[in-house]
RNA sequence: GGGCGAAUGGCGGAACUGGCAGACGCAAAGGACUUAAAAUCCUUCGGUUGAAUAAACUGUGAGGGUUCGAUUCCCUCUUCGCCCACCA
């Protein structure tokens, strides 16, 4: 018998796998479809293992599932427009295409490397022409629904980047990408309207049930809904009232002050016939100057100044002053906030320091509340005090009845707030799809006709960052007609925002070559939602968000007929080496290309899938990769065992013991990858299979097994093993004579017969502690058990003159005897 | 500050619904084979006491509780990770 050869072995299949088109499918037969998706990769310079897990784990579903007898789509493509490629090519002067494309063709011969395939028939990659010409008719759908608008808005500017960024790429007031600080520029941008949907976006989490709860709850806070209540405040001596929203109208009578953002678009009105004007103008100037990670700084100590003005609590009747802070915030509710110092923590910090009035409304029903001797606030529950018609109610109560109060005197409204904030998708960068939007002196913004798309990225571009859009200085992309009254117009130089292209690849993967739309909608309808969708948990916000909502849009326009994109989420972890996330910039990546040289594919799949429970990080060893490569070549040295094996065997114990195993392990493996994708504890289980095999042969010798059977149980261990390591299974299995791939076979079935034994091992227990075995048959009743347990001599030599107040009888698991424990007195 | 999760040998990790803690792998030690090494095969491997492969005790971050029985459930605390964060 040949050595392991893996590397002959793993091109043979590779090259057979291709040729004979394992992972085709005709999207015209959905019949059992199972789409099974992983998140599309930024064509990066070089894989490390880490990648590597993720699209491992997405080759263990697709070759699970078509065992299983589905028919698997498993397309890949490439997110390929982005920063990196531009700021890689100002560095070293290749074009963002070029480099894209060279990235493309590395991933994909790595990906061959690891045995991952795919439907490569459905590559698609953004950057194409015949890609992004539907993310532009993507935005014309938004822009024509009214969810695509624009305005003039304070943005995340990334002076190092030289772009707008989106909320969401925005960490600790820092650039997500580039770790510079961010500033607070105003500029014209286009926006989609993803607040229309956050109740939807919200609601329809409770669908998701086969979604992480972790995932779902995190979008969830990101959502951020808060129901309240919006109350106005005339403005004294004016005809105008100011707006605030508030979670907590059960403390109005609490109200001492208001306090404005700094950002507030009637600041102007209100101070302009203050005698202070200038020194507040100046004040808030420099507050609106101020960086996001100056005004994130919990600790900087909050900074306010008074109008000069005063507002009435309607309620009270009361005249209030009003402030502006730099502790408030014009993206949430509304710009103003009623504060109630002696119940939030902030208002309380600052009325300490600007001396303003404390009342406290809500008592401590623990420990009454003296309002000179309280050093924070008393934000728990509570009952009303100081508080007139509504004294004595319990707070949660009082929310209601002021609530309904003031909606019945039309003094506030309830009213539910959302922390999502619309989306922001214009970037001032080349390498993306170019806005499809025609600015015409006459017409305005005019969206550029279906039939005219795409607009084409120029090539010849200088791409150098200046702050605004490479593309302004190219002359014969911005110049146009308008489309509406052909007068001369210019056309929109912003670029859309990646997170826009991988909104809706899932659905292009269906029809990737459909000329005349952006897909077969009888297809998309037939193979979506995509039955297992799997990538890194970094995800969890962004791309996984605006890709229901673009669906949800669709679903709206009977686009599609669905309005969830993904039914099962599947998020894996990291893999970290030296306690830190592999990454080119800490020099802690492992490259695949070497291990796989070494050990061969199979073994790094197999390691990657041992390392521990997939949905979590775990720590890369290049020692355990050896262990891999160790159980393999154990199990490839059972062909040689099985040829050497004797037609029959008089004594069948063993093999009716290891026929057992065989079915408790296959149980285990189906219940393990259907459950949870748990491969490591799949492959242990098949380990101990193979590892009880060699205990056999050495304990009783080499002609423990007859031919027949050792052949059975080898045949089953690559069936269980093929997902993991198709290679090396399918060749072994080709060796047993075997014709047909083990991917067109079917997985095996467990007998539930077969996993029983006649007789089972009992643990006795004394008062919960293990104190013997006794070997019993299965079935025994409880009275025949008592009996054999009490003929134990070990058992017997501990209930000498005890009295036995309790038997525990578990079927088939365990014995507890009760007895009075010892006291020493 | 809020939310979610985690903590088990020297290490990665296992334990179904409350039922034999430490499966499986790595590392380590010993043995077989070999002129030798590698590879392979076999054995041992939580801690303490013990000559012991006898036996006993102890043991899943800490403390308490529920239970015949707790790694698992409840309460308090500690540490770590992730996400969010002046969100009214």
């Amino acid at each position: 018998m040949e050595s392991y050869k893996f590397d002959k072995i793993e091109k043979k299949w590779q090259k057979k796998w291709r040729e004979s088109g394992l992972f085709k499918v005709d999207v015209k037969n959905s019949a059992n479809k199972y789409y099974c998706l992983m998140m599309f990769p930024y064509p990066s310079a070089a894989l490390h293992v880490g990648h590597g897990r993720n699209y491992i784990i997405g080759d263990v579903v697709a070759r699970y599932k078509m065992m299983k007898g589905s028919n698997v789509l498993t397309p890949m493509g490439w997110d390929a427009f982005g920063l990196p490629a531009e700021n890689a090519a100002l560095k070293n002067g290749i074009h963002p295409k070029e480099s894209t494309l060279n990235n493309i063709a590395t991933m994909k011969r790595q990906m061959s490397s690891w045995g991952v395939e795919y439907d490569w028939d459905k590559e698609v990659a953004s950057c194409n022409l015949d890609y992004y010409k539907w993310t532009q008719w993507m935005f014309l759908k938004l822009f024509e629904k009214g969810l695509a608008y624009r305005k003039k808005a304070f943005v995340n500017w990334c002076p190092s980047c030289n772009t707008v960024l989106a909320n969401e790429q925005v960490t600790d007031g820092a650039c997500e990408r580039c770790e510079s600080e961010v500033e607070q520029k105003k500029l014209e941008q286009w926006f989609f309207k993803i607040t229309d949907y956050a109740e939807r976006l919200l609601n329809d989490l409770d669908k998701l049930n086969e979604w992480p709860e972790k995932v779902k709850t995190m979008q969830s806070n990101w959502i951020g809904r808060s129901s309240g209540v919006n109350i106005d405040f005339p403005i004294e001596g004016t005809d105008k009232k100011l707006t605030c929203f508030t979670t907590r109208v059960d403390t109005i009578y609490g109200c001492s002050y208001m306090v404005l953002s700094a950002e507030h678009p009637m600041i102007d009105e209100i101070i302009e016939n203050s005698p202070e004007k200038e020194r507040i103008k100046k004040f808030v100037n420099k507050i609106r100057m101020e960086s996001k990670i100056e005004r994130l700084e919990t600790s900087v100590e909050k900074k306010g100044i008074f109008t000069g003005r005063y507002v009435t609590n309607l309620i009270t009747g009361e005249k209030i002053p009003l402030w502006i802070a730099d502790y408030v915030l014009m993206e949430y509710g509304t710009g103003a906030v009623m504060a109630v110092p002696a119940h939030d923590e902030r208002d309380f910090e600052f009325a300490k320091k600007y001396k303003l009035p404390i009342k406290v409304v809500i008592d401590n029903p623990n420990k009454h509340l003296i309002q000179e001797k309280m050093t924070e606030a008393y934000e728990d529950e509570g009952v009303l005090v100081n508080s007139d018609q509504f004294n004595g109610l319990k707070n949660t109560e009082a929310m209601e009845r002021i609530a309904d109060y003031m909606e019945k005197e039309n003094i506030g409204r309830r009213t539910i707030h959302y922390r999502l904030r619309d989306w922001l998708i214009s970037r001032q960068r080349y390498w993306g799809a170019p806005i499809p939007i025609i600015h015409c002196q006459k017409c305005g913004a005019v969206p550029v006709p279906e039939k005219d798309l795409p607009v084409v990225l120029p090539s010849d571009v200088e791409f150098r960052p200046t702050g605004e859009s490479p593309l302004k200085n190219a002359e014969s992309f911005v110049m146009t007609k308008c489309p509406v009254c052909a007068g001369s117009a210019k056309r929109e130089i912003d670029t859309m925002d990646t997170f826009v292209d991988s909104s809706w690849y899932f659905l292009r993967f269906i029809s990737p070559k459909q000329d005349d739309a952006p897909f077969n909608k009888k297809d998309v309808d037939s193979w979506l939602p995509v039955d297992q969708y799997i990538g890194g948990v970094e995800h969890a916000i962004l791309h996984l968000l605006y890709s229901r909502f673009i669906t949800k849009v669709l679903f709206d326009s009977k686009l599609v007929g669905f309005d969830e994109p993904f039914k099962r989420l599947f998020t894996q972890g990291m893999i970290v080496k030296n306690g830190a996330k592999m990454s080119k910039s800490k020099g802690n990546t492992i490259s695949p290309d070497a291990l796989i040289k070494k050990y061969g594919a199979d073994t790094v799949r197999l390691y990657t899938l041992f390392i521990g429970p997939p949905e979590k990080d775990a720590e890369w060893s290049d020692r355990g990769v050896q262990g891999a490569y160790r159980f393999l070549k154990r199990v490839w040295t059972l062909l040689d065992i099985l040829s050497k094996a004797p037609s029959s065997v008089k004594e069948k114990g063993a093999e009716l013991e290891t026929l057992r195993k065989m079915h408790q392990t296959i149980k285990k493996v189906t219940e393990d990858i259907d459950g949870n994708f748990h491969f490591n504890t799949a492959i242990s289980a098949v380990m101990e299979l193979v590892n009880l095999i060699y205990k056999v042969l050495s304990e009783k010798g080499a002609d423990s097994y007859s031919k027949g059977t050792l052949r059975e149980v080898l045949n089953n261990v690559c069936l269980l093993l093929g997902p993991f390591v198709p290679h090396i299974a399918e060749e072994i299995r080709q060796s047993l004579g075997e014709k047909e791939s083990i991917f067109r076979s079917k997985w095996p079935e467990f007998r539930e017969d077969m996993q029983r034994a006649d007789t089972v091992v009992l643990p006795v227990q004394i008062n919960g502690k293990l104190k013997g075995r006794v070997e019993v048959k299965c079935g025994l009743s409880p009275e025949e058990i008592k009996k054999r347990v009490l003929n134990d001599d070990k058992v017997k030599s501990y209930l000498v003159n005890k009295e036995i107040r309790k038997w525990i009888i578990i079927a088939n698991k365990l014995i507890n005897i009760v007895i009075p424990t010892q006291t020493t007195s």
